[in-house]
DNA sequence: ATGAATAATGAATCATTATTCAATAATAAT
DNA sequence: ATTATTATTGAATAATGATTCATTATTCAT
């Protein structure tokens, strides 16, 4: 018997996470992925059934990830809705400090996947939000956030203005500092413009 | 000699927006673009180059009209800057409640664009961005706003969060009305969740 | 009516790339 | 060392779909 060497399954991915970031899902090669991971065009096959299933790969295991952390906040009981609402904000920006690729492909080819129904991730993304929700009911329910604004719109807001400030930073890396955004982005959560 | 019958350009061109907002700039297919135009295939290469400069035509005239109605809201002396923002975004509302294929596209596909210099849509992205921040310091300059935001982050920020909104809307339009969308995104845009 | 002149057509072409698979290499068991 | 088993390769294939272009249709000027 043969054992497989190394780990292709996971080179393949980061090096797909690399190359959709540059170029786009729909622009990158399958070849160039494999010459990213040093591997034979023909191996890519080998690990994921197709290109698609690579980049549902990679948005599986990010929401994963992200859905755990943000379980282990949600339960905290030892700080309050706000600080829960800070920690979140931080995880988020904290993966994408360890992985700018990462963050790139997470803001722009999220919808590819969304509009068909292969694979879960719109379910993932929707577990995720409900999680957060319950950090916002939380802080409204303890008269500590504002009750009027509507919960659900909310934090499609919050996500997508996340989002674009990420993608602003991932191609402009040079002019901010995660750190700066980190705090802008708290701040103005909290108290808007006025 | 013999004139060109109807408007087919523009007839492509709405075409166009559909076939993008239902499959996506990639997946939209040429021949699809044609049908929906009541128009041969080849016929979208007597208006337009390629594929790109179709999506580029859309975004250029979208964000023409944008910024047009920015600016005349800019320059009014009459109404104090936060009303100005209000205004802002009733514009960006209205114009997709006219027409929520072109929200769609709005939302999914400029990022094509950007990477890629062709075409200025960047550019005139920025040049929007740009007209908006005056309202912002015109509200700060005023003690209206929040001196303490970060103008160049917060305009991310917003129009990422009002994006994803519209997306959402855009494509479960049922549960949501806009008007609701509307007024939530106005007032928390200012006070924040606190 | 006739014939320039231009518009429109859509099947054929071309280019691009995802995917396959026959051949080869590496490993482990005997 | 030999063989069986599985991993890897990358050139060949297949599929897709953008773009072209030879042909046909329509309009207008005379």
């Amino acid at each position: 018997m043969r054992k497989r060497e190394g780990n292709k399954e996971q080179a393949i991915l980061n090096a797909a996470i690399k190359v959709f970031a540059q170029h786009g899902y729909h622009r990158a090669k399958i070849s160039s992925i494999a010459d990213h991971a040093s591997v034979a065009t023909g191996s890519v096959y080998l690990y994921y059934k197709n290109k698609e299933s690579i980049l549902l790969t990679i948005f599986d295991q990010l929401w994963t990830e992200l859905t755990d952390g943000l379980r282990i906040i949600v339960k905290r009981s030892d700080i309050d809705p706000s600080q829960k609402l800070d920690l979140v904000i931080d995880k988020l920006f904290d993966l994408f400090i360890a992985n700018p690729a990462l963050a790139s492909v997470f803001v722009n080819e999220q919808h590819h996947l969304i509009k068909d129904k292969r694979g879960d991730i719109a379910k993932q993304y929707d577990d995720f939000l409900d999680l957060a929700e319950e950090i916002i009911r939380e802080g409204v329910r303890k008269k500590i956030f504002n009750a009027d604004v509507d919960i659900k719109i909310f934090r499609h807001f919050i996500t997508g203005g996340i989002r674009s400030v990420l993608r602003q930073w991932s191609e402009h890396s040079q002019t901010l500092t995660l750190q700066r955004l980190r705090q802008n982005v708290k701040y103005f959560i909290k108290h808007g413009l006025l």
